[in-house]
DNA sequence: CGCAGAATCAGGGGCGTCCCCGATAGGCAG
DNA sequence: CTGCCTATCGGGGACGCCCCTGATTCTGCG
């Protein structure tokens, strides 16, 4: 597990204690050029260091993680950005990678993990944290990337669909039988039919990933 | 600034890296005995260590910041416990301290407050970040909807807790089982008993209910 | 000591979930 | 026409969930 080059990267987060752990974990796998507290102090450290990866807080004083990636635009060539973030919302994961980030982890990551992220994104890698790949395949659906998990989607039936978004509401068989007027036999194969597309393996699942793509 | 005692403390968050930073800030100010990441690892470090002062992050798994208050309860005579968190939601505050924290700082502290923070916790001073202090005050105030859920979770024991958290996370009943070293059917019988005394009719209300209080 | 609560476990039953094995009927492309 | 897909059903089984009626042990309390 050598690590041939040891990448620049700037840490942008408003919390020194955790630019600290960060520094810390890193030791000496990467070169931290700078550190910076808000969007101001991140824009300038990263047009002034040009560094290869930019870890990104996701609420930052300022204008967010977000406007750092906008106001450095075309000024800090080759840099790729990732965002490290606490907060796992749809909104954050998905606003910041529409900014331009390469990927998206969160704080729970170990030390270990993130030098391989920062590696990764270097070397120009999407890295996604495996709970938030959903949000961001769903938000891009049509991209190259998310090809694989899309003909998931489009290989559901219609009548599979409906039975899918009743039962992700908490509809049991019965009631969805109900109101589709059909029986609960038909009921129970087109889930089987569901949850074996999907690769799924129980209702509970199902509603778990639907949420994560906000289909409900 | 003279500090003339170092300090014993505890760390506990789950993220290593905050775990870190907190450590390369406090510096030598203080001693640390131990570093926890979940509830268990640190009930056994406090319990252990029996440190001056516990910091300790709200959003833990196993059940909470709270949870470890509860279980080190007249196990770690002069222990004194400061809440370190990201989080300044009313819910939060509040339900640390009625668990008997001393203190509520938020994760934007610096390390010299920190120090200051932890000195005053030892020698017996509550402390809060200025924002929180009205929190605090409204609840001793007497606020109604907060009694209410404490009052639905303190008809059940200890043990229909463990359960509940489980299965609200979407443990099946053998796994709980498993989990808690306990047969299936003692696992049901929890569990009626936690829908009964809640009102629930099933597990899925269970998490709804859960997820609405914010107790995973 | 007697009583109450808590925690542990067993048996059995009704129903929901998920799977296997089928079957029939219609539409549509080769 | 002949497959192939889709939608619709059925039987039956394994297992999970929820409820019921029991039972034993331990602990604490008056």
């Amino acid at each position: 597990m050598a690590v041939p080059v040891k990448h620049s990267v700037v840490i942008v987060d408003d919390h020194a204690m955790f630019r600290a752990g960060v520094r810390a974990e890193l030791g000496d796998a990467v070169t931290v050029l700078a550190e910076a507290a808000d969007v101001d102090q991140a824009v300038a450290a990263v047009i002034a260091g040009n560094p290869e990866v930019v870890l990104l807080d996701v609420h930052l004083p300022g204008g967010g993680g977000a406007e750092v990636i906008r106001r450095t635009a075309g000024k800090a060539p080759g840099t790729k950005f990732l965002a490290l973030s606490v907060s796992d919302a749809a909104e954050d994961v998905i606003g910041t990678i529409r900014s331009g980030a390469r990927g998206y982890v969160t704080k729970s990551i170990t030390g270990a993990e993130l030098v391989d992220a920062i590696d990764r994104v270097a070397a120009g890698d999407a890295v996604f944290s495996p709970r938030l790949a959903g949000f961001v395949l769903d938000a891009f659906a049509g991209t190259v990337e998310v090809a694989a998990v899309d003909e998931d989607l489009d290989r559901l039936t219609e009548r599979e669909r409906e039975v899918m978004r009743l039962i992700a509401r908490g509809y049991s068989y019965k009631e969805v039988a109900g109101e589709l007027f059909i029986s609960i036999k038909t009921v129970e194969t087109h889930m089987g039919a569901v949850l074996r597309k999907l690769q799924l393996s129980s209702r509970h699942e199902l509603t778990r990933w639907a949420n994560e793509r906000r289909l409900l």
